[in-house]
DNA sequence: TCCTCTAACACTTTTGAATCGC
DNA sequence: AGCGATTCAAAAGTGTTAGAGG
């Protein structure tokens, strides 16, 4: 397997920095609860995951990646205007990871413009084929972004891997949107949006004559948006003061941590990190970001890389990939891998394993 | 009855082929 | 002939909504 000229040395590994672009709209849609819509033929997210990255090896050929991550082991529902905690989280579907379409490239390329994953979509067909990222409904999850150096997405090597998140893009999966302000928001936001702008209900002459709208009115949407801001719509359950505690504890012992724990078990009930992320004044890049990531989730996925084979028959060109077994962590390792800002990762022992970009779909 | 999900809808934006002018 | 600008139709994508189904 050919690989790229001589590594970069741990220091310069450990310089990459990622930078998330739109930082104020995400900040905007987390400040309400973002939502994003999974549909069964896929939806394209919005705000778009959009990142810049700096600190690669000009000459050095990266592969770029993402993926999604539950955010907490819950489910969710929307209830009187708030998200409120119903239950534990489904079994996470397949894991998909989406390949940025320029992958592989130097990276002078990466650092030339910000990373733009426009053409993910996120689906909650977990028969799908098209290899679009398959979500649970009413379950939270953060975007993962992977910075792999490699010559060849045939070879990459995952090793070492560098890991990012961002706290801000934590996001509700969502079939319908459940909260008007959200929707507001995407309104205003996505140009796509406008064909509903106006008249608030937006409604298609051809419903004019149906019967009564609306879950949801314009004026329910107008009365909500202005309601105080920095309501938190966040889960409001005493179970989610338990999460806010688990997640300042966590943020003492951050670290440098492992790859995600695919293989890990763990009690369910240990180590939970959810929402609300807190949002304070900091610099929107990956040095000072964090998702912690979700133990709960991680045993799942180990189960469905092992029993989803990276597919390479996809009818209509699209590839997704499955993730590489991963051997089992150390005590120690379990112990360092539940939080992070930025993980660097060692997967020596990973199988080499091909990656195929779905980008063009 | 409540909740979640799906499909159809009207509209806007994007994309790409075709055409034109220099 | 080659290139860039413009035009236009098709495709893609959007949130809303009613209704189906659990």
């Amino acid at each position: 397997m050919s690989r790229s000229p001589p590594a970069a040395d741990s220091c310069q590994q450990g310089c990459i920095r990622m930078t998330l672009e739109n930082a104020d709209l995400w900040k905007s849609f987390h400040s309400t609860g973002t939502e994003m819509i999974i549909t069964k033929h896929g939806r394209r997210m919005f705000p778009l995951c959009s990142v810049s990255l700096s600190g690669l090896q000009p000459f050095a050929n990266y592969v770029i990646m993402m993926d999604m991550v539950p955010a907490d082991s819950f489910k969710y529902k929307w209830k009187k205007e708030q998200w409120e905690i119903v239950g534990k989280a489904e079994p996470q579907p397949p894991c998909r990871i989406y390949m940025h379409p320029d992958s592989p490239a130097t990276g002078n390329h990466w650092m030339k413009q910000s990373l733009s994953f426009l053409k993910v979509k996120l689906t909650n067909n977990t028969l799908d084929q098209r290899g679009h990222i398959i979500l649970h409904s009413m379950h939270r999850y953060y975007p993962r972004f992977h910075v792999i150096q490699a010559d060849s997405p045939y070879t990459v090597c995952w090793d070492p891997v560098q890991t990012f998140s961002f706290p801000e893009t934590t996001f509700t999966a969502v079939t319908a949107y459940q909260n008007p302000m959200i929707t507001k928001l995407k309104i205003d936001h996505n140009p796509f949006a406008k064909a509903f702008r106006e008249g608030g209900t937006h409604s298609p002459s051809k419903r004019s004559n149906r019967s009564p709208p609306a879950k949801r009115t314009a004026m329910d949407v107008k009365a909500l948006c202005n309601s105080p801001p920095g309501l938190q719509r966040m889960p409001s359950t005493s179970q989610s003061a338990q999460i806010e505690k688990n997640h300042a504890s966590t943020q003492q012992s951050l670290k440098e941590v492992h790859f995600p724990a695919w293989g890990l078990e763990q009690d369910p009930s240990e180590g939970l990190h959810t929402e609300p992320l807190e949002l304070h004044e900091y610099d929107y890049s990956c040095e000072e970001q964090m998702v912690p990531a979700s133990v709960a989730y991680q045993p799942y996925r180990s189960v469905e890389y092992t029993r989803f084979p990276p597919a390479s028959n996809d009818t209509d060109g699209a590839h997704s990939l499955g993730h590489p077994s991963h051997p089992p962590l150390t005590t120690a390792e379990h112990s360092t891998q539940q939080h992070g800002y930025h993980h660097q990762v060692n997967t020596a022992g990973w199988t080499q394993y091909p990656l195929f970009s779905y980008s063009c779909w």
